[in-house]
DNA sequence: GCCGTTTTCGGCCCGACTGTTTTCAGTCG
């Protein structure tokens, strides 16, 4: 049974809340509530890893387990313990002096360990219904330090909690975000709104959504937003502050700063928390202390920065650093003021609205919804796409009617044509009955000038045929090589026998990157986020074979599955992988897509120079096998 | 329990909101 990395940092969560619970009968506070807190450290750094730990312990023993940051002799013994026994002493004795059922009360908030302690002091409280049926009775309201009011809260709180969170899909997100967005816009005395949080870090799931708001006029603000429609319940509000619970299980934060609390409260509320805390020793470490109000020096309370963002950063000693990269992750210490390193990585840093073509697009030919032409007009003039691919499903993907050798010949003689009368100017789409929604996401890049509409000529318009390809079990592709060499490019992916294990999985997809028709590897983990892990894949080595035989990976854009993930981008990158980003378009709306595998790719810290369809298509073709 | 370009001991990010506290602890992000 092979151990997850989850199953680790939960342990190591429940041992900080056992202690925590433990906290008042001890006279050593202050160290125990540090000590609690090695390990909450501990388990972020663990769940933020990007390899199994149990794997990086069975290759460098327990040295490997202390590389990692926050996890010192204790705690690698334990986990070493766990590994090894499939139990940690220590957990078991804290457990035994708490019989409760810590699952419950470690997820539901609003509750913490001092709160229950008293409870399950008092009453036989052992898991949440029994809390329910205790609040319901009226038997906390008889524990002093609980009133009324408390338990009508905590019963609230159950309630949310019977609902269910988990975090959700950027993608699904996004509209309610933009939604909200405008409606915070057009308050009179709202200057600026902005959507903060993990969703500004372009992350692949969002747990809450948060605003920031600068205004002059916060009760105003605060006040329209907890009475919005879409709002369940208000689980907080202050004089700057309010936190609430939408109707569709979401949370929701907004913060409301003056002007010149703007690029502290921005840079403060953007998170992730660790970059955040970071920052904050940076900021100690110079006798100076940041909040979200500003930087200020210690000993006279003067304020140093907090109105841009930027020079907050500046007056730390650092760069400004992107959204997507702010995550503890060497980005701090590389972006030290005037390091030449930093500064040429983020010249070179992938932008939005670097993509010149899309290598993964559906038609109706297959199990995509409209025709090649209707996809190459889209791409073409709502997307400001230079080229795009047809790929096609192939033959053995039965559920999707994939095509077989002469309807892919076929289909690359039409595409010819279609260049033809592009580049003639006879092209012309009859376009049926469009679709009265409006494309999901930004049409357009968010930070670069102008396109380059203008600039370009819709002639120069290139469809390439491609097709993806169906691995088989073996390795093997379902199309010979002899036919796909006479598309333009080809890509490759698996969609059957998710469930071998990793030696196989991982031998299939070299395989494929080894035949000299492949140019790049679909959606490489086949994971749909939420839904599916994927087929297991021994990424390094998956790598290693891609540069030797200079095969792609891709990085699948849609929301669902952004595949290649962050973490394996900046593998890929580090290993000098060559990557594309694609929407996997079944629709024209999908286009959209794209900003979401730019993201990621940011995030990967993938460069303009990583990704292959930031070329045009000539130079693009050039490269290929 | 972890960690170290002033430290192997003595620190450990910071502030808002809530409730019942008459000055602060608990919880959260």
């Amino acid at each position: 049974m092979k151990l997850t990395n989850a199953e680790i940092s939960d342990i190591l969560r429940k041992i900080s809340f056992l202690l925590e619970l433990e906290m008042d009968n001890d006279d050593n506070k202050t160290n125990l509530n540090f000590k609690n807190r090695a390990y909450i450290r501990a388990a972020d750094q663990i769940d933020n890893l990007p390899l199994s730990i149990e794997s990086l312990y069975r290759e460098r023993g327990i040295n490997g387990l202390l590389q990692i940051p926050s996890i010192g002799k204790a705690i690698s013994s334990k986990i070493e313990e766990y590994i090894k026994t499939g139990k940690i002493e220590y957990y078991e004795i804290l457990k035994s002096k708490y019989p409760i059922k810590i699952d419950d009360f470690l997820s539901l908030e609003g509750i913490g360990p001092k709160t229950l302690r008293v409870i399950i002091d008092r009453l036989p409280v052992r898991n949440l219904s029994d809390l329910e049926r205790a609040a319901k009775e009226g038997k906390l309201n008889e524990i002093t330090g609980i009133s009324k009011k408390k338990e009508e809260k905590i019963l609230k709180r159950i309630e949310l909690h019977n609902i269910g969170k988990k975090r959700h899909l950027l993608g699904d997100i996004y509209p309610l975000v933009k939604q909200i967005e405008e409606y915070l816009k057009n308050m009179e005395s709202a200057s600026m709104v902005t959507a903060v949080g993990s969703f500004r870090r372009m992350k692949e799931t969002i747990g809450d959504i948060d605003f920031l708001v600068v205004s002059d006029n916060p009760d105003s603000i605060i006040n329209s937003f907890v009475n919005m429609p879409e709002v369940k319940e208000i689980l907080s509000k202050g004089g700057t502050k309010a936190f609430i619970n939408f109707n569709n299980g979401l949370d929701s934060d907004l913060l409301v700063v003056p002007k010149e609390s703007y690029g502290a409260a921005l840079q403060y509320f953007t998170g992730s928390k660790e970059h955040g805390i970071a920052l904050r020793r940076l900021a100690q470490s110079k006798e100076l202390r940041l909040n979200e109000w500003g930087l200020f020096d210690i000993k006279s309370d003067q304020k140093i920065s907090g109105e841009s963002e930027e020079h907050l950063y500046n007056a730390l000693g650092l760069e400004w650093i992107p959204p997507e990269m702010r995550e503890n992750k060497g980005e701090i210490e590389m972006a030290r003021k005037g390091s030449k390193e930093w500064q040429e990585k983020m010249k070179r840093l992938l932008k939005y609205g670097d993509i010149k073509g899309d290598l993964q697009v559906h038609s109706n030919n297959t199990d995509g919804k409209m025709s090649i032409e209707e996809m190459a007009y889209f791409a073409m003039t709502n997307f400001d796409l230079d080229y795009i691919a047809i790929t096609d499903h192939t033959k053995s993907l039965r559920i999707a009617r994939g095509l077989d050798e002469q309807q892919l010949l076929d289909q690359a003689h039409k595409i010819q044509e279609f260049n033809d009368s592009i580049k003639n100017g006879t092209f012309f789409v009859d376009l049926n009955e469009s679709n009265e929604e409006k494309p999901l996401g930004r049409k357009t890049s968010r930070n670069d000038k102008e396109r380059r509409r203008s600039e370009r000529n819709l002639r120069d318009f290139r469809i390439l045929s491609s097709a993806e390809v169906n691995i088989l079990s073996d390795g093997s592709l379902d199309i010979p090589n002899n036919i796909l060499d006479k598309l333009d490019i080809v890509g490759a992916a698996i969609h059957t026998n998710f469930s071998q294990p990793i030696e196989v999985q991982t031998s299939r997809l070299i395989k494929a990157a080894q035949n000299p028709s492949v140019d790049i590897i679909f959606h490489p983990t086949g994971r749909i986020i939420n839904k599916r892990e994927g087929h297991p894949v021994d990424i390094p080595k998956l790598m290693t074979i891609a540069k030797e035989t200079n095969t792609i990976l891709e990085i699948d854009s849609h929301y669902n599955r952004l595949d290649l993930r962050d973490e394996y981008i900046r593998t890929a990158v580090q290993n000098d992988v060559k990557l594309v980003i694609d929407s996997d378009a079944h629709h024209p709306f999908h286009y959209a897509f794209l900003e979401f595998g730019i993201g990621q790719a940011r995030r990967g810290w993938a460069k303009r120079d990583d990704i292959l369809n930031t070329l045009p298509v000539k130079e693009l073709l050039e490269k290929l096998k």
